[in-house]
DNA sequence: TCTAGCTGGACGTTTTTTGTCCCATTAAAT
DNA sequence: ATTTAATGGGACAAAAAACGTCCAGCTAGA
């Protein structure tokens, strides 16, 4: 860093703390607006007394208007956020550490969002903005895009912006399990990729857990055979890492499978596969979606996951992840994944 | 200034001022340093509270320490101040200061420093310190200066540092008034300057004030004509400017003076010169002391003076200020003379 | 027209800051 | 050797600021 800066950070230690969450707010309004101050309270995960201090100051300061519908940010405002963004991670740590979990991890790319999605909801949006824009990146080059489920890869599909519409962009629902919440499968999510891109998409509809003779049925149908074969040709896929109990209650999966995966010792789980800590395969949902092997295939991979809870899911999905996936996650998680490494270490 | 710094201020408008503090006692406890609590509170025109509150900070953050004959600067506390110098003067906008006031002012050069040594007694050590290494700066080149009086030059003479000593230095008191204080009489001060500097002085013993006859008896003597034939050789001249009536009041002149001084609308002086609002000189004291055609001879000028109560005084003498002249003053004073300025300028 | 969500105002209750002592200690001066 | 004047640290009541929390009035959209 700047030597300026050290001694600026050295004179007044308070600056960095007041930077990060005056920054996070302005960041987080620019996000959501408009929003009213009590839903940005929550957002935020700060006081309303708190938000309000800070609205008015940046409302002084001409970084924010008050309307009747809520806060929006001023060109001002979006000026700043952009000068100021690469510092906000440099004073956070931030640049060290994605270098940091590369190594860790043993992947080429990683980026860290600041602070922490299980505290704040709002990083969650930072979270979908960021993977949005990367994998807009890659629109150009690769049109086949897998997409998985869950909550986190719902914040991406928000924050996809309507730019040039591109009608050969194609997405697939990576697997087709009702299991879960419909705003956040599979299927929806892929739906709202193609809305948002202008491209289109193919779902799957199938039950998550069928009988094997059910299951060896349905993969003779044609539909289902294309799905198959679409999966193959997947240049890019987009998936969230969950962690295994908690996908195995959300999908209310039964006593025998809760039974494997527990005692397999099942951690993380991606894409229907449970993973124990060595990054093993220790239990996979039957079920019609995209097979390990296809994902390897893929030319990129995006990871998605964030929130110091998702920090041991996280680390064993990646003891064998494909090496070019890229990893977005957030502070909090980035921070608990190198604790966890540490403790390894001394032992 | 860098635009990352207009987009922190915008952020964080709070910051300016605290930093601008928290230099400004950093800095007095470098150069009074090892100072205590209570002194420094005097010296920095702030309560016990508030510096206490600041230098327990300073302290945790390592850059003072606390003995018990005082505080002292750590040397990460020195790199601190030498590096947010430049800084502090930019947000301080003395940068600016500067260049308006060498146009107003028509001279080349203009150092501002923070603060007004009117509120802050510390100031005036700033100013001296900047005086003093300005001066030194020229010691190569030229060795024959000329010095002045009062409690500005004092501070200077503190301030210079023992270097590596200059025989060939000479400090010559610019004039031989023993109506002032005694430790700021121009007599002290060349001696001062000179035992800092390793040099050698030449001093003026003769009152200020003599009669027509006894002033011309005077000059014929040979310890007298040398001075003056010194003073026709002087390289550099440093001198402050005071107010007109105070110099008067302080060196108790005659009611008969007082009276031509008032009348004349006499506003500045400098080394024995009366000044009014136009720069014309008024009245002069009838000493033996350098001429002003002497001064306007010299390579380089140093005017210090500083406080806003000099504003007008600094004003009125640099109306025909020779333009060699280098001014070191204060944030005070410079902001009243702008503020002047302003005011002509609207009628 | 109605309702949900927004801002701004208000106010009692903490919590922090502030002003002001005194005290034991130490280094210098007598 | 003794005094003196300065030092940092501790303490505490008073003042000020910050905080949590409510309500009123308004506006945009359903």
């Amino acid at each position: 860093m700047d030597a300026l800066f050290a001694a600026q950070q050295k004179l007044m230690p308070e600056m960095s703390e007041l930077l990060k969450k005056r920054y996070q707010i302005l960041q987080t309004i620019s996000l959501e607006q408009p929003i009213g101050r009590r839903t940005l309270c929550e957002v935020a995960g700060a006081t309303e007394r708190e938000i309000r201090k800070e609205t008015d100051l940046l409302r002084n300061q001409q970084l924010i208007q008050m309307k009747t519908a809520g806060m929006t940010v001023t060109s001002q405002g979006t000026e700043v956020l952009d000068k100021l963004k690469v510092f906000v991670r440099e004073i956070s740590g931030l640049t060290d550490m994605e270098v940091q979990l590369q190594a860790i991890l043993g992947i080429s790319k990683v980026v860290i969002l600041p602070q922490d999605s299980d505290e704040i909801p709002a990083v969650k949006s930072h979270i979908g903005k960021e993977a949005a824009r990367l994998l807009e990146g890659l629109f150009t080059r690769y049109k086949k895009i897998a997409v998985t489920g869950g909550s986190t890869m719902a914040a991406i599909s928000k924050e996809l912006s309507n730019g040039k519409p591109d009608r050969a962009l194609q997405f697939i629902a990576a697997r087709g399990g009702l299991g879960e919440d419909v705003l956040h499968q599979a299927n929806t999510i892929a739906a709202a990729f193609a809305e948002k891109t202008g491209g289109s998409f193919k779902t799957l509809y199938l039950p998550d857990h069928l009988s094997a003779e059910a299951f060896e049925m349905m993969m003779k149908e044609p539909v289902i055979k294309e799905m198959m074969d679409l999966y193959d040709q997947t240049d890019v896929v987009v998936h969230g890492i969950g962690n295994a109990e908690e996908m195995a209650v959300r999908r209310h999966s039964s006593l025998e499978e809760v039974e494997k995966i527990r005692s397999g010792g099942a951690i993380s789980e991606a894409f229907g596969y449970y993973f124990d800590k060595d990054g093993k395969i220790v239990y996979r949902i039957r079920t019609a979606g995209i097979q390990l092997k296809q994902v390897q295939k893929a030319s990129t991979i995006l990871a998605v996951a964030g929130g110091g809870s998702k920090a041991r899911a996280i680390l064993s999905y990646f003891k064998n992840a494909p090496n070019p996936t890229v990893l977005v996650t957030d502070e909090g998680a980035a921070r608990k994944i190198i604790e966890l490494i540490k403790k390894l270490e001394e032992y």
